[in-house]
DNA sequence: TCCCAAAAACCGTCTGAGTAGTACAGTAAC
DNA sequence: GTTACTGTACTACTCAGACGGTTTTTGGGA
């Protein structure tokens, strides 16, 4: 029916798909192999075929939500969002809209990359090529780095929990940000 | 020479200040009673007689960083910042001043927090707390959680380096969002 | 002022639980 | 024949906390 590599890449993705529940359910610290394969309905062995370390299976899941969050991003811009200033109102509206892909994945993964030995630089590499294109966007730079910097604000808030904002509060922030950007 | 209760409080300030740095060089996961006790000059069984468990080490860690900055703040907020938009201001130029506390220690503390079972609801209300004063500032609530989450995201994406702004950066959004204060 | 018992501070080893990764023998699908 | 697994058994290691012992401090009493 499937074939190999259709099923390769389930498996795959039903095991980087788990390694995110464990974490979001559980805390970063009931993150072990045993925990991800069973949550997958895999075998360890069958986990480790596809990752050979526990380090590779954090690096796949960070990189998948990023790519995921950009693709996003990139659909917002070019949904609804033209113009001047187009790609940090997009910036904006991904963080207003509580999507899982902008809150919950980054939750686990990021904290999970932060712990055991992960590499962040797939993200840092991510942060600064969504930072080069705010400010390619048309603005007055230091707008640009606003959006920015309340954007990641606002999510890594909510990521820690930190007395997050209601979501009155955080749309009247993005709003008052958003006017900014309009009469720039 | 020093009395017994002298001689405690510094070996606790010892063994606080050890878990500090034990983070900040060699990261979270390094984070270990015995590298702790062994940083601060202290036993192992020393270390247990303070706290009994590593949860609560890390409890005191947090505990005192969050009230290190919120005497900073205050020092900040009296000294030189009065009238309206005060503590705004106040909140704004700490994190602008890159100053150890404002950075270093919530750097380890709040990951590990985050972590082994730690406990941040000290730190949701210290957080907490702050916000309340923002939005007693005398100015316009928007304004003032704009304030906060600048503040909150500039110091969050350096905790996870993730594309830290500038010096320059850093400097022109605070301006900018300091300037609105002053016109609110 | 000396002594002494109790308490507090502190030491260093041991253990038990958890867990990453190995090894391998086997099955099933392509 | 190759790839995608299953399942079990095992190794190697880390690390939190227990524990029993030792030193230092303290607050009286003679």
């Amino acid at each position: 029916m499937a074939t190999q590599e259709e099923r390769r890449a389930q498996t795959k993705a039903a095991l980087l798909d788990a390694a995110a529940d464990v974490v979001r359910s559980d805390g970063v610290t009931k993150l072990t192999l045993d925990r991800v394969a069973e949550s997958a309905g895999v075998s360890k062995g069958g986990l480790l075929h596809h990752f050979p370390t526990k380090r590779e299976l954090i690096a796949a899941t960070l990189e998948r939500t990023l790519q995921r969050s950009d693709e996003r991003l990139n659909q917002l811009a070019s949904d609804n969002q033209q113009g001047v200033g187009g790609f940090a109102r997009a910036y904006l509206d991904y963080v207003r809209s509580g999507e899982p892909d902008a809150v919950d994945s980054p939750t686990g993964i990021f904290a999970s990359a932060a712990l055991d030995d992960g590499d962040l630089a797939p993200a840092r590499a991510q942060f600064e090529r969504w930072q080069d294109r705010l400010l390619d966007d048309g603005l007055d730079p230091t707008i640009a780095l606003l959006a920015r910097v309340v954007g990641d604000g606002l999510w890594l808030i909510d990521l820690f929990g930190l007395a997050p904002l209601t979501d009155d509060q955080r749309n009247a922030v993005i709003d008052k940000v958003e006017g900014l950007i309009q009469t720039a």
